[in-house]
DNA sequence: TCGTCATGTATACACTGTATACATGGATGA
DNA sequence: TCATCCATGTATACAGTGTATACATGACGA
């Protein structure tokens, strides 16, 4: 258990490959060399690549949580929001592809709206609703459903990260950054004058 | 010029592969398959299958662009707005993997924000752009950059359509119709009580 | 009539995921 | 101790992919 499992070496090994060279280089044939087993042994640990993929992909959300348990929020409301939104976006800058297969591929077990968010399956999701659910409890948010809201919430820093990602924003790490917390602040604060 | 360019033949058998089987369905010999043709005929018309992609994802630019322009908004500022979000969804809605294909893969020529979009070269943007221009200088919206607005608009959008494509929302079209009403009405007034 | 050129074909190559059959080595039970 | 089992890995093969290369064909202009 200590050692590393093969398992792992293999998911590690896919992962690098990934981030380093993109999905379409996540061959099965190149990640079982850079393990150093034939390509076949992989099925023994997963059934398909599809499954491989996957397994990259859930350790990013399991990295993701742990981020956001790690950090406590802090700050009147609106700060924290931000706070929220910027962990996701950390994230996605520094695990740019690892970030596109979380969300852009068709993952077999990934949560469902509404129901896995409300029976709180959802550890990422988690922290922005307990930030949420506070602020409408006290007021300073509008009456609202709470999933909606987190939801979109998250919609609106997915949508922004895929287009930045998918290069169809010409704006430096840090231009982007600043582009979207404004995002998110005029979302809190609505566009109307 | 009056009968169907077999490039055009090409690309429309490539669409009606991917409306129907997915992607990964639309290999060069299926598409030739469809059209009565050598997989080879179809590299005298596009330089690979990339550039097929391609020249079926502008085509839905073209449909969508068209839809914005002869489609007149009227009523006041956030109707009109709504409005404009409901065509980007309902051509989602009916061609959700050639959505897909506009918008997650990363295609060569692909306007990039902001001087593509301040040049008015993105025509489905422009539409957005000119109810948000006419709020701002009403005064009906806060004086804001009227291009990272709209921006944000579209990735709101996107970024719930891909949700919702990708399988990460169990509701029924009409429900998430209504979601996505709620969401961007939300998005005006903002989430503050 | 004779090129010329656009269009299509035939074949081949390197690559992919993975099904199938076989090897091996270490743990376990008699 | 020996036989057995089983997890793990290997070797090979097959159908599929994109596409490079070489050749065919047929319309058209000089």
């Amino acid at each position: 258990m200590t050692t590393p499992n093969t398992a792992e070496k293999i998911a590690c090994a896919a992962r690098e490959l990934l981030e380093q060279e993109g999905a379409e280089a996540v061959s099965m044939r190149r990640v079982a060399g850079a393990v150093g087993i034939t390509p076949m042994a992989i099925y023994r640990h997963y059934p398909d690549r599809e499954a491989l993929l996957n397994a990259v992909a859930n350790a990013g959300f399991q990295e993701l949580a742990a981020s956001l348990k790690k950090r406590r929020f802090r700050g009147k409301l609106e700060t924290r929001l931000v706070q929220v939104g910027n962990i996701y976006l950390e994230h996605a800058l520094q695990n740019p592809r690892l970030f596109e297969l979380m969300f852009l591929q068709k993952r077999t077990g990934a949560r469902v709206y509404p129901q896995d968010f409300k029976a709180r399956l959802s550890p990422t999701a988690n922290q922005m609703a307990d930030v949420v659910e506070e602020g409408i409890a006290s007021g300073e948010l509008r009456k609202d459903d709470l999933w909606e809201v987190v939801f979109e919430m998250g919609a609106l820093s997915h949508g922004l990260i895929m287009l930045y990602l998918g290069g169809r924003m010409a704006l430096s790490a840090d231009q982007f950054r600043a582009f979207y917390e404004r995002s998110f602040r005029r979302h809190i604060h609505g566009i109307l004058a």
